[in-house]
DNA sequence: CGAGGGTTTGAAGTGCATCAAATAGTGTGG
DNA sequence: CCACACTATTTGATGCACTTCAAACCCTCG
């Protein structure tokens, strides 16, 4: 499923529908939206290099965008991997201006950039975006948070059954069915670990809690018993969705 | 040193003078000043608990204060350890007032504690004072990407001497006296090792750099010499003191 | 001086990484 | 539609890093 949805419309996007800009003035949507820039980014396509200026921030609309950090001897760092309906870049406004990380297709992807010197001055002038923003924020540094925990106290199957656990509905049923959102590789990464160890920690995972993998399609059959594998070693319990308040 | 200094004022604390509070109305700084107060914790006191209901939110004068996860068998996970001038408890606001973290004193603190309730009033109306947890926020997002990058890509020895150049004023001198500022098991936990793999890595660190250690007092001879070793492994090279935007 | 916590050291084990090579999968051009 | 090229994934063998368990040491403080 390597497709790109074809898109006709080239006019401006309706900015009212994207979370991210819920909350902010018409004035500042209608003035965005003329200066919107759509992206068609391949795989492995750098959108930004962390260090550089940062003129327009990023809107995902279809696709995975890895975001990095990169030592000079090239080995990298994953930080997150985003999907459809995220924003990235935008955190450069409190950066002096200067984007914190790199970012590239981790999957071919459609976004959308905008201009990022408007968002200083909507976030300054308008409250309740601030506010929005400041949630938002809230929310991606207690996963951080939650990030760092995993890496300190699970193991590699551990982490790749919490993983996985994230990936279900997380609606109390038995058993589910799920789709690795893009290459194991790149989800090794995202869990610290290498491709070899990830393929290994899959197979104990598999022998130690039953469930069967099929290429990228995993199916669990207890999903009760998977729980109490991963999450044993961290301090949220299963249904751990991030509920956060208004 | 596990002294406490002595504060002879039991006044409302001039709120103006902490940064954390700067951006704020003077109306908004009064009344909380009003419900101020003033907590002495001693060592190992526990200060928040994770998931608890967030009524207040703290600010640290003195000493040092472990914000940490636990798991039900007890294992724990440092999330950060912050001194005084830091706030904490008040990214309750965003998560159904309810702690994300739990928090204690690792050396004897001093604390001033305010109704939670206000803060969320005074970011909805205050556009600067908004701006200004924004960017706090961000710096601190910043932080902890970064200490992300630090356990995929640094091992013990190296993650030690980043933590101590961190210490050091990075002013370009050649060499610096070190002052570890809490517990070496502390400093453990921090960088998400054992006390004892710390102690060994220390023991190389000092092999292979060629820095001095005497109880918690480390003199480093050649800074360069250190970071090289360090910061090798790391995105950011060696004066990596976060500078950040307006 | 003695108690208790912090720190170091030793011996042994575990988990993950590394290097190397085989296998499976996917997309390509013929 | 097939063979080839290339990449992703798996598997094997081995090494290193960190942990674990245990015990000694050290330092501070009553």
């Amino acid at each position: 499923m390597r497709m790109i949805e074809a898109h006709g419309e080239r006019t401006s996007p309706k900015l009212e529908n994207i979370a991210f800009f819920r909350a902010s003035s018409p004035a500042f949507q209608q003035q965005i939206a003329r200066e919107a820039v759509e992206l068609k980014a391949e795989r492995r396509k750098v959108i930004i290099l962390s260090g550089d200026t940062a003129s327009r921030f990023y809107f995902i609309r279809a696709g995975w965008i890895k975001l990095y950090q990169e030592t000079m001897d090239g080995t990298e760092a994953v930080i997150d991997i985003l999907n459809a309906g995220h924003v990235f870049g935008d955190t450069a406004l409190f950066h002096g201006d200067i984007y914190p990380y790199s970012a590239e297709a981790a999957e071919p992807a459609v976004l959308l950039s905008f201009p990022a010197a408007a968002l200083k001055a909507e976030v300054e002038s308008n409250p309740k975006f601030a506010v929005a923003m400041l949630s938002s924020m809230a929310r991606y540094r207690r996963q951080q948070d939650q990030e760092l925990e995993h890496r300190t106290l699970q193991n590699a199957p551990q982490r790749i059954g919490c993983f996985l656990l994230r990936l279900t509905r997380q609606d109390g049923a038995e058993s589910a069915v799920i789709h690795l959102p893009y290459d194991k590789t790149l989800v090794a990464s995202r869990l610290g670990m290498k491709p070899e160890t990830f393929s290994r920690a899959l197979a104990k995972l598999r022998a130690d809690t039953g469930l069967e993998v099929q290429g990228s399609t995993i199916t669990v059959r207890d999903v009760a018993s998977l729980s109490h594998y991963a999450c044993t070693a961290c301090s949220s319990q299963y249904p751990c969705r991030d509920v956060i308040g208004s």
